[in-house]
DNA sequence: TATATTTCAGTGACTAAATCACGTTTTTTG
DNA sequence: CAAAAAACGTGATTTAGTCACTGAAATATA
């Protein structure tokens, strides 16, 4: 990705790119390091803070992290869209930790905290498109919380099987028990459970690693 | 409450307000409503936008709410705080319905959302002091949700009891089991259950309507 | 290629929490 | 004071999560 792409990227993403400086876009396409993340691995851990990152290809997934290691899907970030929490030092009001991985091989452009914070202590529209993009995961937040709370498991598993096949547009889905149920905060087990009784329904045909949707229509009935 | 004292209390509330025009103040002071809530009423319901609300004396609980009734408590709002939420108009990235209570008898000053929203927009200023206030309790709710998937019940009882009581500053909480529960997006008979054995460990003494804390070492020992 | 190792899934037993369906006691109210 | 409402108690049941273990399939490696 050479300087010219970079610079279509940024104004792409960033309303506030034509106002700029040009002292301003040059530090900014400096300092922006471009990084593949392989499939599966750790891209910000809760601790520094990793900077903006814009998602140019793949996904990534945020979640939060218990003591012993359970997880839940706070929400997903997919090509076009940028990671903002991960960049804490720009939100001082974010005080909670939050985990970041690549859940495909992901390209994608990091751009360092501390430019970010610069540019937004100097121009409110920074720090306005800062806060408007990291409160507009709030809402997915409460979904998830919504599901958690409020919803049977056969129906937060047929929401998400209805979700992942729309987002990713085929009937087959290549995710494994233990990875749906750490998307959805609930165990491999009750998955494989609920997977298997969603199967005898007819719904759903489970072989290793991927299950085919056979009734969307039924399923999406389970979800209202 | 007079003009005085309105002025007083926008002061200390908002940074922005010595940067305002006199035409913009008077127009606040103008359309700030005093409203009076008594104990237990509603307050704001996820549909209009009631505006923002600022908290004088008493205080409010912020919740969402299923279907079928359940609750669960997002955070609550004290003297000298206020509740950015519930005017959604101001926040168009806020999708979600949230359910605004009066726990107390609180005395309140109610800001137009439309007043809000047109300050907003024409000072940067005005929009970021909204966007932080909101996203500031952004962290709260993922308290909240730590609790509810990655701890006991035990836990979290014990979590609420101990900060229940350094809120009130009182070693006596006057909350039913029901209150409880709500709060804690869990049931009424399993608050109740906890508590008894809570009380046969000598934790806590129970009676109608209210909770004694007994052994607040101990109850604080459970929420490590 | 054969074997070893890892990953993935299945399952029974158990525990925690939520739900249901009552019943009892206390308080409020007409 | 009686009736109604509110608060709480409790056993039975259901649902979901946990634990411990199994075998099967895929992948690595010797």
């Amino acid at each position: 990705m050479n300087e010219q792409e970079l610079i279509e990227l940024f104004d792409r993403t960033f309303p506030f790119w034509k106002r700029l400086s040009q002292i301003d876009k040059d530090t900014m396409c400096r300092t922006a390091h471009q990084v593949h993340f392989k499939k599966g691995t750790n891209v910000h851990d809760g601790n520094e803070c990793t900077g903006v990152i814009l998602v140019k290809s793949g996904s990534l997934r945020l979640y939060m992290l218990s003591e012993d290691g359970k997880e839940i899907t706070l929400y997903r970030i997919f090509a076009g869209e940028m990671c903002m929490l991960s960049a804490s030092c720009v939100l001082e009001t974010v005080t909670f930790d939050v985990f970041v991985d690549s859940e495909e091989n992901s390209d994608c452009v990091v751009i360092g905290g501390c430019i970010f914070e610069d540019l937004s202590r100097r121009m409110p529209e920074v720090k306005i498109f800062a806060l408007e993009t990291a409160l507009s995961r709030f809402s997915d937040v409460m979904w998830v919380m919504q599901q958690i709370l409020f919803m049977s498991m056969d129906k937060r598993l047929a929401i998400f099987l209805i979700d992942e096949s729309s987002k990713r547009g085929s009937d087959v889905i290549t995710l494994t028990h233990e990875q749906i149920a750490k998307y959805m905060g609930s165990a491999r087990e009750v998955v494989s459970r609920m997977l298997k009784y969603f199967s005898s329904e007819g719904l759903v045909e489970v072989s290793r690693g991927g299950i085919r949707l056979l009734d969307k229509k039924r399923i999406r009935e389970l979800t209202i």
